[in-house]
DNA sequence: ATGACCGACCATGTCGGA
């Protein structure tokens, strides 16, 4: 069946609900992943999600920062909460959909919110860039990791906060000691990614030399007029999805709608 | 100067984002 999935850093799920509801109801993914929630499990607004056909939930969130979350219309079940470097800052969560969601083969779904790493891409000085090093590090060597390489039906998606490409960023040259896009972390990601055999999605659909983009600075005067995006949130896929992925889209104009988020949502269609 | 910002919180500044 065809099955889709999104996945939209949100920068809290409770201010912008109006817009995760536009974009659910205009596009309807069969799941929608979501990062920095900003919200406490018991404060996640389950009931508005419900009203608008995705009862289906699994949520990872605290007070005030980060937290994930998982939305969709049909059942998911084997909700999995991974912690890396020692820390219960909410950024992974996992679920399966099996034949009760529709699909003949199960398939597990990881979302990701991965540290942003601050401002000094030094580790030395700054323990935010040596945590999101660290992080990757972790994710390389980690079960999710392997379960992938070794033949998992998995589904990676979220805000891994780092551009890997040179056109997923405005200027490599300019961009090349900002966090984000520095040697250090698109070394890492790419160990990462080797490690599990994860196939790039958004790149099977969008060639290399060409810019992409899902996040824009809230910054800029005229987000549209300067287009100094990055690419930080992706859609992989293990080995045995390969072949999966039909349809994919990035939703810029979402970053123009009131009181926006500075990412946009990513949606891939799959044969499952 | 890419950037003149944005959200949560026991708030009226501080921390985190990227």
């Amino acid at each position: 069946m065809r099955f889709s999935v999104a996945t939209w850093n949100i920068n809290s799920v409770r201010l912008r609900f109006p817009l995760v509801k536009r974009f659910l109801q205009k596009h309807e993914p069969d799941v929608l992943c979501l990062q920095e929630t900003k919200c406490p499990d018991d404060k996640f607004p389950r009931k508005d999600f419900e009203k608008i056909g995705y009862p289906h939930i699994a949520v990872y969130g605290q007070k005030g920062y980060h937290g994930v979350a998982i939305v969709s219309r049909h059942p998911l079940g084997g909700v999995q909460r991974e912690n890396f470097c020692k820390k219960e800052d909410c950024r992974h969560l996992a679920a399966t959909f099996g034949p009760d969601a529709g699909l003949k083969e199960p398939v597990t779904i990881h979302n990701f919110y991965v540290p942003a790493g601050g401002d000094e891409p030094d580790p030395v000085i700054n323990e935010k860039f040596a945590h999101k090093l660290s992080f990757l590090e972790e994710l390389a060597e980690h079960a999710v990791s392997r379960d992938a390489r070794n033949g998992a039906r998995s589904i990676l998606v979220g805000d891994l906060n780092v551009a890997p490409l040179e056109h997923d960023v405005w200027s490599h040259k300019q961009m090349i000691r900002v966090v984000s896009h520095t040697p250090e972390e698109v070394e890492r990601f790419e160990k990462f990614r080797e490690s599990g055999g994860w196939i790039d999605v958004m790149r099977a659909f969008v060639p290399a030399d060409r810019k992409l983009y899902t996040w824009w600075s809230y910054r800029a005067l005229d987000w549209a007029e300067s287009d100094r995006g990055r690419r930080l949130d992706h859609v992989l896929v293990s080995p045995a999805l390969e072949k999966a992925a039909i349809e994919m889209n990035i939703l810029k104009k979402a970053r123009g709608w009131k009181q926006p988020s500075d990412h946009v949502p990513v949606t891939v269609a799959f044969e499952l």
